[in-house]
DNA sequence: CAGAATCCGCGTGGATACTG
DNA sequence: CAGTATCCACGCGGATTCTG
């Protein structure tokens, strides 16, 4: 057949362009894993820097203004000696979660099969 | 509160390592775009590569290799002249559409919101 | 403790030209 | 028509340093 029956929502440019932009974001280094450490609850900055593993004290810094900028994620400044800073998923930042989590799903379920696709590639990588 | 209640399937840093792996390929520039546009069924190089409109030649190359890999589209080579390709969603690349599905819904109904968060961006811009 | 600023290496992606 | 190869610019991201 030439023409399967799978039709997703997305048909216009319009919505397919911004469905990249924000995949775009939420697919960068290290967002994700940031969404996903603080799906636990409110987390202070130094907290997220030693979860996460690995990322940069500046990437969290860049990786938080992203989401917060777009409105996913709350950031609470308390004015004290020594300061702190509190991190937490807005309300609209917990709506991405469910279809974050049928992502997941789909990894769970169909992720090996890619990662045994990439290792048995066709097109052998030239010696 | 501290701890909602909302606890996705990601709890690993395993799966959420492969889930970035697998984010970052298909969050890419173009794959998305590629993918979308190949829901309509078997394509022609140069088909794809006028729908997808502002890929370059090179990169929707790229894209094809990356997805072929990953073995989510095959590549089907006629050796006529002039030559003829053309690509297809793969069984395991069409059950990548339904959670893409939940995302671009997701995208309709809060993609909005996330953009006007950006403009109306809480820490201005540095003059 | 939180984060802004600087420097820099590297990968990505665009334009172009060449092959089969 | 489909794909590869080369060149090059730009932006991401790491390491480091400095401030409140």
């Amino acid at each position: 057949m030439t023409s399967p029956a799978v039709t997703p929502t997305c048909g216009e440019g319009e919505l397919r362009d911004l469905l990249r932009a924000l995949m775009t974001t939420i697919g960068d280094k290290w967002t994700l894993a940031v969404v996903a450490t603080m799906t636990v609850g409110e987390q202070r900055f130094t907290a997220i820097l030693h979860s996460v593993d690995g990322i940069s004290h500046r990437m969290l810094t860049k990786t938080l203004r992203g989401l917060e900028d777009d409105g996913l994620v709350s950031r609470t400044f308390h004015a004290e000696v020594p300061p702190r800073v509190e991190y937490a998923l807005t309300p609209l930042g917990l709506t991405l979660l469910e279809p974050l989590a049928g992502l997941s799903r789909w990894v769970e379920h169909h992720g090996p099969a890619v990662l045994e696709h990439r290792a048995t590639r066709q097109h052998q990588e030239i010696s």
